[in-house]
DNA sequence: ATATCACTTTACGTTGACGTAAGGTACACA
DNA sequence: TGTGTACCTTACGTCAACGTAAAGTGATAT
């Protein structure tokens, strides 16, 4: 139960980013406000952090934009408000329907995941045979300097 | 021979990009200037296409910047110009300069795809997870309404 | 020949994702 | 209790990669 804060400082150390990216993440709804000192100073959370991770991963590694990272947010947000209340099923229809929803959107992430794994795989042959055509020129460069 | 032209709309069309993003290409020095009518209405021949799918690719499933491009372009051309002057070889050192300066660069481009792909599939594993309890609580849910 | 596109150049506008500066307050430490 | 950072809000600035509008010319089909 240790609930610790991090500062901005602490944060942006641990994710290289920037105070600004920070505060305009906050701005645009994509994290959280989150707690404050007596002063107003920021105190981030281990869950804000987590959550932050996931946005840089999902901005750097999908090259998402900021909209479509907030997409795929709400809907693993929407996943975890399902199962909390997984006893408590008020509306079942509606379950059904958040649910439909909810693999609706992963499985089209992990689909644009697969296609963009299959189009790097291309590119990557592609380039590994430049490379090795390149490598080849090397080696014949070589050869006609040793005469 | 046919050495084929096609208009602005043709590209256009065969690409899906607009008229201005293939001017604005040629305004960076992305592609060269190519052939025109009498008028002044552009002709693209086959190599600037390619050269055009290529540029896309690298945009869209790499997230190149387009002055990452022009580096990547650039190289690419120094090996072309090197493997056509091959018996020409006037100056050995600058072959060899070039040659490492391009294998640098394409090994460099290989292994950023490398570290994506291996990032992409911790991503697809992740989502796939979550898209199965997903679809595990969709069962659940189903079961629950058919008492 | 003429109407209708397609295309040209020039140049200002837009959007996302922050950068940066200003002016003031909070915190931590000696 | 001072003092040097760290942080706050507000707000204008920036940069890439185009979008868009205007005013005019070229291509083409009837």
């Amino acid at each position: 139960m240790a609930t610790d804060k991090w500062s901005v400082d602490d944060v942006t150390r641990q994710l290289g980013v920037t105070p600004r990216t920070l505060h305009y993440y906050e701005e645009v709804g994509l994290i959280p406000a989150c707690a404050r000192t007596a002063g107003g100073h920021r105190l981030y959370d281990q869950e804000t952090i987590d959550k932050l991770t996931h946005i840089l991963r999902l901005k750097e590694y999908l090259g998402y934009s900021l909209q479509e990272i907030r997409g795929i947010l709400d809907a693993e947000d929407d996943i975890e408000r399902l199962r909390m209340s997984y006893h408590s099923s008020e509306d079942q229809r509606e379950r059904q329907v958040i649910l439909d929803e909810c693999a609706q959107s992963l499985d089209g992430i992990v689909r644009a995941i697969d296609d963009k794994l299959d189009r790097l795989s291309v590119m990557r042959r592609n380039f590994q045979e430049r490379l090795d055509r390149c490598r080849q020129l090397q080696k014949e460069s070589g050869v006609s300097e040793q005469s």
